[in-house]
DNA sequence: CACGCCCATCCAAAAACCGCATCGGTCCAT
DNA sequence: ATGGACCGATGCGGTTTTTGGATGGGCGTG
């Protein structure tokens, strides 16, 4: 008694036998194209629009012609089988990794020069690798690693976890950011002596640990004692006190890109000679398939970073 | 020995389980939304990701989670699904007649004056019928209609075709075209006899059959002899030839709206007083479903247009 | 008027799909 | 540590759907 049963929706196999018989004008041939019998491509036919309550062709034992309602679904059905084509295509460049998003965390201060040459000079030997920035401290990489919200982050060591992968891509040495009248701008180079017992705007032990330790530890190395005269954690605050004349700051050598009116850099002695290290740490498992062709883009090749390393200091 | 064979294209259902898996993380709710059970809501997915190649979830017994391949999948899927929707929508107002394309043969007189009024205040009724315009004289008009080129025409009679329905949409009076300086611009209204052997601008009996008989016709009736110095088609060349001093015109009413300097314009008292009709015609088999709408934009409703009438005068 | 072409329909066989029962793995509470 | 709850995958039998061959009927052609 119950009818055929239609399905409330189209299927894709009816769209194309549609477009086939819509082309072909002929549903011998169009069922040859579509490697099978012309009955059951009718059928389809049939199906779809039953479906769409529309008659889609005119046919006569002897002619089929398109309605203006089968014109109009002609159109709509090349775009779907266009579009579910571009679907299956770039779903599997991302699997792949042909192309992607890699989200990436870094640090203000590697913000300054490092990252800006990377995206400009590197990025385009992939140019179908997206990179979402997220700016934040090492900590908060660390953390965004774990849970996943960055694939990649650009940090400051210490990275003691043994689920992560690191790999040194930058170190940088030490400049002296003067007030203009600084006695000490005579001088080509500064030695970490020339800080003894001199005001110096510090970088603070919570927010900016990494520098704070590096700096503290290289002062007592040389046995000097400067001056703290206050404890800063952003670079920019930093030289905003300097170019105020409050004191002297040491940052890494990329803060000269900030370029304050009346604070002038000169380079500090240290040894090693480039302490400032930046490295990029990953998820060993983190499945992002972009993951290769972004981390391929980092691999130093004659550029300023040191040689790689998968051994972290601590 | 073989494997299940895969189809080598997806289908929407398959994509309407991705996303249901993909929204609630979880294949048995998923399944519950698709009204089905969860096992063959997980086998679409496997088929889904055979077809594609590609790992859309991450599952353990414990979580679902989306690949990066599978979140942009995930928005190709939905894309495609609200493409299907609104596909069947456009098509069923297609079919309806709710929207779509009516294309209209016009004659060039009547796309002076008529034309412009219909679409501009005609047509806001009936805002998802698009005109496509063709502009032919009246024999290709006829030939059009049956070929199915156009699906209305706007036409001079006689339209003697029994395939076709007709409607009198729109009459009008004549005008005389005067040059500057010629003595009748004195006078409010000229009569027929002000043409008796005065030089005239006629219409060429090839290619402006209607205007050239239905002026001879009224010449003959009402005696009057004109000395037509030229014979030509179109309007526009016809008054072009009016301002430089060759003759006068007897123009539909409509032609008022081409200003041509030097050229002034006068009623013609003629008998009737609106010989000049513009009638639509159209298949009366034709099956395009936005006629109807597009016909309820012709019917006059106190406008200038005489009544209605399917009969037409030969 | 007979023939050929072409789409629709009928029917049996094949394929696909679904639901039930169940397995194996993970997490959690005890 | 262990038992239970939860969850997705898998095996299997029954049902629905689809397919292809044969056939019917309408229409144009020679």
């Amino acid at each position: 008694m119950t009818g055929p049963s239609f399905g409330s929706q189209f299927e894709l196999h009816q769209l194309r036998c549609f477009v086939a018989a819509a082309e072909e004008l002929h549903f011998g041939r169009a069922a040859a194209r579509m490697n099978m019998t012309q009955p059951p491509l009718s059928r389809q036919i049939q199906l779809l629009e039953h479906v769409l309550g529309v008659k889609l062709l005119d046919r006569t034992s002897r002619t089929v012609k398109l309605t203006p309602a089968g014109r109009v679904f002609l159109l709509e059905a090349r775009r779907i089988l266009r579009l579910t084509e571009s679907a299956a295509l770039a779903t599997r460049r991302i699997a792949t990794g042909e192309a992607g998003t890699i989200t990436l965390g870094f640090t203000a201060a590697s913000g300054y020069s490092f990252l800006p040459r990377l995206l400009l000079q590197r990025a385009s030997a992939a140019p179908n690798i997206h990179v979402a920035l997220k700016e934040m401290v090492s900590a908060e990489q660390i953390e965004s690693l774990l849970t996943g919200r960055i694939d990649v982050g650009l940090l400051r060591p210490p990275i003691a976890r043994s689920e992560f992968t690191t790999l040194k891509v930058a170190s940088e040495g030490l400049v002296a950011a003067l007030p203009v009248g600084d006695g000490r701008l005579a001088q080509a180079s500064l030695s970490l002596a020339d800080f003894d017992d001199a005001p110096l705007v510090m970088y603070a032990p919570e927010g900016a640990r990494y520098f704070h330790d590096m700096l503290d530890g290289l002062f007592k190395a040389a046995r000097v004692t400067p001056r703290v005269v206050q404890s800063l954690s952003q670079i920019h605050s930093m030289l905003a006190l300097v170019r105020a004349g409050i004191g002297a700051a040491v940052v890494p050598e990329a803060a000269m890109s900030l370029h304050f009116d009346d604070v002038h850099f000169r380079p500090v002695v240290t040894d090693p000679p480039h302490p400032v290290e930046l490295y990029a740490a990953w998820r060993a498992d983190n499945d992002n398939p972009a993951l290769g062709a972004f981390l391929g883009l980092l691999h130093p090749e004659g550029g300023d970073a040191a040689a790689a390393s998968d051994e972290m200091p601590d």
